[in-house]
DNA sequence: AGCACGCCGACT
DNA sequence: GTCGGCGTGCTC
């Protein structure tokens, strides 16, 4: 049999390894060239990976290659490989992910041409006279005339000048359809605003990036207010002045319209975004700008840490601890960590910011492998409001809010402010209780009760789609005592209404699902006028509320109390997170209700010490050998029986582990049914990554080859970010 | 993941 | 007799 030259090729294809295909050109096309192939009896774009030789009797040929020249720069396909082997993900599928949609099905990788129409220099000297006999040209004429710089049709259009006339302008040589050209827009001066003062902890910060050479890690540590985009915007204008690009990650909620401003009016550089907003073929022409160097800042969400970038010179990431940096699914990446892998290739600063910083970049700063940098000050404000703790046991029955809260925020309105309640649950009330029997309103499909959703009058899961009508009466005892019991947004809204002469204004996913409706609150909210907002994890971030003189936290007990190891990290930055949104201007004030007041943590938390509970937290990861001091990874799978979803799980916990790596379980998942699948989940723990990226890799193997895979869906988690 | 092939139950 | 259920196997 004889032995060929092939080119190896990744394809979107959940399989591991690439697929070998003849071509005969020459030469032969790079690494991150996208070629079309034949696969079984499909057609798939894929990606140029590297030569070989191959005897496979089978072989196929490239049908064809798609670019000139690799789409991917090197950098950005090393850094798609590294986290195909680090996430144990298909290679092909990590590059697909990492293609704007209008590549990934084969398009040009050219960015749109704008055309416009303008006069040509004989089309400037025509006189009126000339076009007399012909008034839609003259008007044609005189339009153009007033643009120098060109038209595009669509204006033209909607100036009353149609296609017929710009070609006859055409034909006689007056007018040309042009191409414009975005040209690299070189200005000696990249501020376009002088920097606002910063305080002595802003200059030190800015300084220490700004002198930092090659790669060095940063955690920008700062309270809540602190000043941290203007440590980012001063510390990123020389890498800017010396032609270097800035990628910026933020969370999705941040990506405002606002945020984009601020950069835009800081710098005389192109500015583009990359986020779930944009059209196809923005997405592509953004994207394209990056790599080519035209764009010089790019600001984006967790995938724009896949942008290819032509000269990068610092990445920013913003509230890094924010877990939506973690892909939930599919490929469950960490932009964080893969922005800390991208400095150190390309040999660049990278800035962690965040105000509750997350324990594993905590740690790194402890162990001074990030350099810490803190603004303790807030930047134009005096001292962080206090949270005070306030016993919600001590209220009346089925009164969400203490007399004590209401009061507050009478008096917070009266005072003309705004004042905030954090309610992290949707709904009217979230659980429908028979009162002569006990039973309760659960969802079919799940291992969870419904919740009563007032204005549209059903119950409905928040775990899957599922909702049902109101029952009249008991289905377990027939008894009509079918009452409500606890309170969600709606119902705190509803409440709020009734005792307050202001207007109540929620926000939650259920009260902004029309597209224009969160803005058009926003924008009430503000204009300033005394108002109380109800509302969900939705108002925690990124929103700033001018007026805002009081927040009153009604639901953190669930997230300090949970079974998930990082349940009271994260419940204490949410919580940090919404105090900070009051007293931004004018002092604030924080209540925290709780039906455990003597906690310790969540005293901790509210005290507004970070550090001390962070401390608290990590004595307690250590011990249990938790990340960041042991390392995770956890196999997921659900089946149609919970029998089918743990044997599958037990078949892979037989297979021989490497040394130092524990296998926990399988276990039923903490919600064992979920939307009519039942759930269960295997963990591996090890203190080195080696052993359990081996680990990982032959239970993988396992995992494919079991006839029990297929009925079940299963993937693997590296570092899960949550555990329920 | 797709997409085929293939073998058993209940239909026009 | 065929339509269609989803178990099984393969994709260079
Ligand atoms: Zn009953
Ligand atoms: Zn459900």
């Amino acid at each position: 049999m004889s032995t060929k030259p092939v080119l190896q090729i990744a394809l979107p294809v959940p399989l591991p390894g690439c697929y070998d295909y003849l071509y005969s050109g020459s030469p032969a096309p790079a690494q991150g060239t996208r070629v079309q192939v034949p696969f079984g009896r499909r057609t798939l774009v894929g990606v140029v990976h590297g030569q070989t030789q191959s005897d496979y009797p089978k072989l196929k040929a490239v049908s064809a290659v798609l670019d000139d020249a690799p789409v991917f720069t090197a950098e950005l396909y090393a850094l798609c490989e590294r986290a195909a082997r680090y996430y144990h993900h298909p290679l092909g599928e990590v590059l697909n992910y990492a293609l704007p949609a209008l590549l990934r099905q084969g398009g040009d990788a050219q960015p749109s041409q704008e055309k416009r129409w303008r006069l040509t220099e004989r089309g400037t000297h025509v006189s009126d006279e000339q076009v007399s006999r012909a008034p839609r040209q003259h008007q044609a004429l005189q339009v153009l005339r007033e643009h120098p710089k060109g038209l595009s049709s669509a204006m033209l259009n909607a100036l009353d000048v149609a296609s017929p006339a710009l070609n006859a302008l055409r034909d006689k040589g007056w007018a040309e359809h042009f191409v414009v050209e975005n040209g690299p827009g070189i200005s000696k001066e990249v501020l376009a605003e002088p920097p606002l003062a910063a305080n002595g902890e802003q200059q030190q910060a800015i300084h220490a990036i700004q002198d930092a050479e090659g790669f060095t890690p940063f955690l920008l540590d700062g309270v809540t207010g602190s000043g941290k985009t203007e440590v980012y915007l001063q510390a990123m204008a020389p890498q800017l002045a010396a032609g270097k690009q800035v990628l910026v990650l933020v969370p999705e909620i941040g990506l405002t319209p606002q945020t984009v401003q601020r950069f835009r009016q800081r710098f005389a550089v192109p500015v583009t975004t990359l986020h779930s907003g944009l059209t196809d073929r923005e997405r592509l022409d953004n994207w394209l700008a990056a790599r080519d160097g035209k764009a010089r800042i790019i600001i984006g969400t967790r995938s724009a840490i896949f942008t290819p970038l032509a000269n990068p010179g610092l990445i920013i990431v913003d509230e890094a601890h924010d877990s939506s940096l973690k892909q939930q699914d599919g490929f469950r990446y960490h932009a964080r960590d893969l922005a800390t892998w991208r400095a150190q290739t390309l040999n660049i600063p990278v800035v962690l910011g965040s105000a509750t910083p997350a324990l594993e970049t905590l740690q790194l700063a402890r162990d001074q492998r990030f350099h810490w940098l803190k603004l303790s000050r807030r930047a134009t404000e005096q001292q962080r409001p206090g949270i005070e703790i306030l016993d919600a046991t001590l209220a009346p029955p089925n009164q969400p809010l203490l007399p004590l809260s209401l009061q507050a925020i009478k008096q917070c309105v009266d005072n003309g402010n705004q004042a905030l309640v954090f309610i992290n649950r949707r709904g009217y009330a979230p659980m429908i209780l028979c009162q002569d029997c006990g039973w309760q309103a659960e969802c079919k499909r799940c291992d969870s009760f419904l919740t009563w959703h007032r204005a549209e009058n059903n119950l409905r899961c928040h775990h899957c789609d599922s909702q049902q009508r109101v029952p009249s009466r008991c289905p377990s005892c027939g008894s009509s005592a079918i009452h409500e019991a606890g309170s969600g947004t709606e119902k705190l809204t509803e409440l709020l209404e009734q005792s307050l002469p202001v207007p109540v204004i929620r926000i939650d996913r259920d009260a902004t699902r029309r597209k224009g409706e969160l803005d058009s609150k926003l924008k009430t909210i503000r204009q300033g006028d005394p108002a109380v907002l109800v509302g969900t994890q939705m108002l925690a971030k990124g929103h700033h509320f001018p007026k805002l003189a009081l927040v009153v936290i009604l639901d953190m007990d669930a997230g300090f109390l949970s079974a998930d190891f990082r349940g009271p990290e994260q419940a204490a930055q949410l919580l940090l997170q919404v105090a900070g949104r009051s007293g931004r201007e004018g002092q604030g004030r924080v209540l925290l209700q709780t039906r455990h007041p003597d906690h310790h943590l969540l005293q901790l938390a509210a005290s507004g010490d970070y550090p001390a509970l962070a401390s608290a937290l990590l004595e307690e990861r250590r011990m249990a050998a938790l990340p960041p001091f042991g390392h995770l990874a956890l196999f997921r799978c659900e089946a149609m029986t919970l029998g089918k979803a743990m044997a599958f799980l037990q078949e892979l916990a037989q297979q021989p582990v490497a040394d130092g790596v524990n296998v926990l379980g399988p276990v039923p998942a903490p919600m064992e049914k979920r939307a009519g699948r039942y759930r269960a989940q295997l963990l591996l723990q090890a203190s080195q990554r080696a052993p359990l990226h081996q680990t990982l890799e032959r239970l993988l193997d396992a995992a494919r080859q079991s006839p029990q895979s297929r009925q079940c869906r299963w993937h693997v988690d590296v570092d899960p970010i949550d555990m329920l």
